[in-house]
DNA sequence: ACTAATCCTATTATTTTTATAGGAAATAGT
DNA sequence: ACTATTTCCTATAAAAATAATAGGATTAGT
């Protein structure tokens, strides 16, 4: 049960998106590949994936870039893992009823259900703005640690 | 983010024991595989895991088989979950700090932990004697909804 | 001794993950 | 028109994880 690395890159990519991206000005995915870290060849295939989910727009050419679809408070971070991991559907079962003969019957499937349900919820709790605003304070803590 | 067979097939046939070794008299393994539709190969291995995780006890020769260490109100399904997939952290780097360098600002991190221990909150709200009995409704359930 | 159960180790096939590579298409500036 | 720079698309591949299978060793009741 771990989140892979393109729902992990991706979230701090988008989160990286809507900080520096918030004027309204594209991003170059060479920059955010930069700050975080991340090959630009893999990001490439990330946002691909968030250009298909309606999340990031392309704009292509010299002055090219990305920018958000929407405004990062209309953002949730449940639309950007369900895009990158796929549904948060613990079980095939859940999705799909074919997946089991017991479906029916089988109570873990009612479990594993509701828990990503739970999932869901708690990632509809928090959208790009709030993790922008999130980062900054955790920032400015930082910055205020250091000085003491 | 998905619960792979381990985990699924484990957690099926733990219930399976609860329920079919009730009276204390242990439960062959092919029994469960039956049952549960699972090669009895495969869940030799996941009760090994079960074994050295201390959640079930194991007879060995004739008239052998599993029971369980504890009792089923006391064996919670995080335990088990932990014990065959893994601990709940949804990234390495909420166990371990060694596997980002960006553990100090990050605030993915942050949100990933807070989800990791929701998840594991709710596996412990469930323990082996409540799925019997939810698993025990649901078939009622299934009873009389039958007859009508 | 025989039988029937768990235990242990090795092997293997498949799938998923995690990328890398190379060029095509688009666009802004010259 | 040309060039530089960007996103886009497809193919490939290495590595890791998953999902088993196989064969025999060990244990214990009859």
């Amino acid at each position: 049960m771990k989140i892979s690395t393109k729902g992990r890159y991706g979230l701090r990519a988008m989160i990286d998106l809507a900080a520096y991206g918030a004027a309204g000005n594209p991003v170059f995915l060479s920059d955010i590949a930069k700050r975080q870290g991340v090959s630009e060849k893999y990001l490439e295939h990330i946002f691909g994936t968030l250009n298909k989910a309606g999340l990031v727009k392309a704009l292509r050419g010299r002055k090219g870039g990305y920018l958000l679809q929407k405004q990062p408070d209309e953002i949730s971070l449940k639309e950007i893992i369900a895009a990158l991991e796929g549904p948060c559907s613990l079980v095939d079962c859940v999705s799909d009823v074919k997946a089991c003969q017991k479906v029916e019957t089988c109570i873990t499937r009612d479990v594993w259900k509701i828990l990503g349900k739970k999932i869901e919820e708690f990632l509809n709790g928090y959208t790009l703005s709030t993790l922008v605003r999130m980062q900054g304070e955790k920032a400015r803590q930082d910055t205020i640690m250091y000085h003491i």
